[in-house]
DNA sequence: TTTAGGG
DNA sequence: CCCTAAA
């Protein structure tokens, strides 16, 4: 036959590629320049100011450093996750994920808010998450900054994200991460930060304390960043840190925390600088928050365990190669269910379907758009103040919140891998893409090209009927995440939930990273090298210009970063997704049913040789018996010298020899028949039979 | 969807 | 194991 090619690909070209084809080409990145002056903000740099905020690690606190190290920190910041029995499963239903705020603004030296301290405090986000147990926690509900556990057990742990409480006055309060709370311990924490903290910290704004988010960004670079010498490197606050949105199923109105943000004193020109920017992949899967850091802040101790510790390339690739994450064309495969025998490392999964979900995995299924059925006008929260001499638009997002999500997940799962799915969950949610809508007046902005003047958007009077909503990108047929294609798949012109915003394929492999390996910190340095390869010319273009550099603000900021990433997210929608299935060896005995199946059925018949001997063994496709029985011909025909991996049993390779034989002389024969077969009528043989329509002859036997 | 074959 | 042309 054709079988002349070598076909490596049996033996040494199975290596999973360190870098999927599919997505090779994504991890390119695009630099790119673009200038935001002013109102001449169009809605496209809105947009994608707002998607890449969402994109962006909260990076804008020096304590979302400590994030960084939170390695199991879940990406559901701030969500509710209901629980129910399902078979030994706990199913939980992770109705709403709020994304506290969003505070894209400008860069105008000059501004000074008034009404909202918050909006000079960068990108602020407070967001926490909050898992609730049904069975045990069943509404365990965090108002104000309280914890209330009705049911009074300690089962559900909440976990805050590892924030340090950054004021003005130099103020770090650190606490002990993954702490759970008591009543008792949360009202002394409580007092704590309320009272304590309030003495250290001139605030000027009681309200932070009233379990807001803890004002963290400041870009003033006299303010010392907590650096892992000092600090815990995990410091976190206690949940009643926050405004945590009471999570309720009535998640819908849900009051964003941020309400009230930590005042400022910080004038906006010690605004960091882009070029101390660090746009890191991994945070932007993990943390949606926008990376925004002072140059001057003490961040020496973060930076060199960033770089030394995992900014190579080597590293990078070793941890990626590691993962198997196996992926199919826009959907998970589920083959972390099935037996794996070639050992493969595939450390979890999402399922589509629960039923599916075997030995201990977890299948996550995006049921549903839990009440996010409007175009979502909590979204937004606009300052309506403006000075009418700034032509900059500020806009205040209060939250985005994620649709329900079901996770099945086995009850002896770990706290982590409940954290991991969930993470995944919403990764999963947005992995295809995430667009972002503008709505005014409750009609969508579609014009992507308007400016913001234009629109009206700009206008003070405007500002209240401006909205934001969460929903698949367009540019995207489907997600590339969604389990089985389906489930996940969101349904047009629905707000969407929040998640990350995938900047490439290249991210939406690598947020699954195995979370039980090591942080995904090489992810990041990944993006941080394409960064200084790639993106220079933003980073260049801001640091050389020494003292606009300072002028220069969050929004330019943000849509050099948000934009930096569309195009690539959009460039690699034709090539993303496809993931390379893991690979699995034949083991001997099913090498010994497919060479049986085809003695039987002969070649040619691989639907019936799969269903025949493979029916239960959903992960090989008649494809696979067909290249299998292609590389068992090959490693018969090759010397023993030559083999490699395991070795076949001569015994099954000679039958493969033989079954081969036979039935290409059986093939070569029916089409001699063919021909003059009408010549022919009354050929007969005893030998010939019909090899090909009596499956229960087994010629070779 | 299956088969066949190159990669 | 992937991808695809053909059937």
């Amino acid at each position: 036959m054709v079988l002349q090619k070598r076909l490596d690909y049996g033996f040494n070209g199975y290596q999973v590629p360190t870098i999927p084809r599919a997505t090779r080409s994504a991890r390119k990145r695009v630099p790119f320049r673009k200038r935001v002056e002013g109102n001449r903000i169009s809605a496209f740099d809105l947009l994608a100011t707002v998607a890449g905020t969402l994109l962006l690690d909260k990076e804008s606190s020096p304590a979302s450093n400590n994030a960084w190290n939170a390695e199991d920190q879940s990406a559901v910041e701030k969500n509710n996750v209901k629980e129910e029995r399902q078979d030994g499963d706990q199913s939980l239903k992770l109705e709403t994920c709020n994304v506290s705020e969003l505070v894209p603004q400008t860069n105008d030296p000059n501004y000074s808010s008034r009404e909202s301290p918050s909006l000079q405090n960068g990108t602020q986000f407070g967001v926490t998450s909050a898992i609730t147990t049904s069975e045990r926690l069943d509404s365990q509900k965090l108002i104000n900054g309280k914890i209330k556990n009705e049911m009074g057990g300690l089962a559900c742990k909440v976990e805050t994200g590892p924030f340090v409480s950054r004021t003005p006055g130099d103020c770090v309060e650190p606490v002990s991460e993954n702490k759970v709370l008591t009543d008792e311990e949360l009202d002394r924490t409580n007092k704590a930060s309320s009272g304590e903290v309030a003495d250290k910290c001139p605030l000027e704004d009681p309200l932070v304390l009233d379990g807001k988010p803890p004002a963290v960004v400041s870009s003033d670079s006299s303010i010392k960043a907590p650096s892992f010498g000092e600090h815990d490197p995990f410091i976190s606050f206690p949940i009643q840190q926050y405004d945590v949105n009471v999570v309720s199923r009535d998640d819908d109105e849900k009051s964003s925390g941020c309400t009230h943000p930590s005042p400022i004193r910080e004038p906006f020109r010690s605004t960091p600088r882009i070029g101390d920017r660090r746009i890191r992949k991994i945070l932007a899967s993990r943390y949606w928050k926008v990376a925004l850091r002072s140059k001057n802040a003490t961040y020496s101790n973060y930076d060199e365990n960033l770089k030394s510790g995992y900014c190579n390339r080597s590293t990078y690739k070793r941890l990626r190669s590691g993962r198997n994450f196996p992926f199919k064309k826009r959907k998970f495969l589920h083959y972390t269910s099935e037996s794996n025998s070639d050992g493969g490392t595939i450390g979890e999964g999402i399922s589509d379907l629960p039923e599916k979900n075997i030995n201990g995995k977890a299948s996550i299924l995006y049921s549903k758009m839990h009440g996010v059925t409007g175009e979502s006008s909590s979204l937004a929260d606009q300052r309506k103040s403006f000075n009418s001499r700034d032509p900059h638009v500020k806009l205040r997002i209060k939250s985005f919140r994620v649709p329900e999500l079901f996770i099945v997940i086995p009850e002896s799962a770990t706290v982590g891998s409940l954290k991991r799915t969930v993470k995944e969950a919403v990764t999963a949610i947005l992995g295809g893409g995430l667009g972002v809508g503008v709505l005014l007046q409750g009609k969508k902005v579609r014009d992507d090209n308007k400016t913001l003047l234009q629109t009206g958007i700009s206008r003070d009077n405007q500002m209240d009927s401006l909205g934001f909503s969460l929903e698949p990108n367009p540019s995207h047929t489907s997600p590339s995440l969604c389990p089985g294609g389906s489930p996940l798949t969101l349904p047009h012109d629905i707000p969407l939930p929040l998640a990350r915003y995938p900047a490439n394929p290249g991210l939406v492999n690598q947020v699954t990273c195995h979370p039980s390996t090591e942080p995904c910190i090489p992810n990041a340095c990944d993006f941080i090298e394409s960064n200084n390869d790639c993106m220079a010319s933003p980073t260049d273009m801001f640091d050389k210009s020494t003292t606009e550099s300072k002028a220069l603000v969050a929004v330019p900021a943000m849509s050099v970063e948000t934009l930096a990433a569309v195009p690539v997210h959009k460039k690699s929608k034709q090539s993303e997704v496809a993931q390379r299935r893991i690979r699995r060896p034949f083991s001997i005995s099913e090498v010994e049913a497919l060479v049986q199946a085809v003695e039987k059925l002969g070649t040619g018949r691989w639907r019936d040789v799969k269903l025949r001997a493979f029916d239960n063994a959903k992960h090989r496709t008649y494809v696979d018996l067909k290249d299998k029985w292609k590389t068992l011909l090959h490693t018969a025909r090759i010397s023993p010298q030559q083999r490699r991996g395991e070795p076949v049993p001569q015994e099954l390779l000679d039958r493969v020899l033989n079954a081969h034989t036979y039935w290409s002389q059986q093939q070569a024969k029916q089409q001699q028949q063919q021909l003059p077969e009408s010549c022919l009528p009354h050929y007969n043989s005893t030998m010939i039979g019909s090899g090909r329509c009596d499956d229960d002859e087994n010629i070779l036997g």
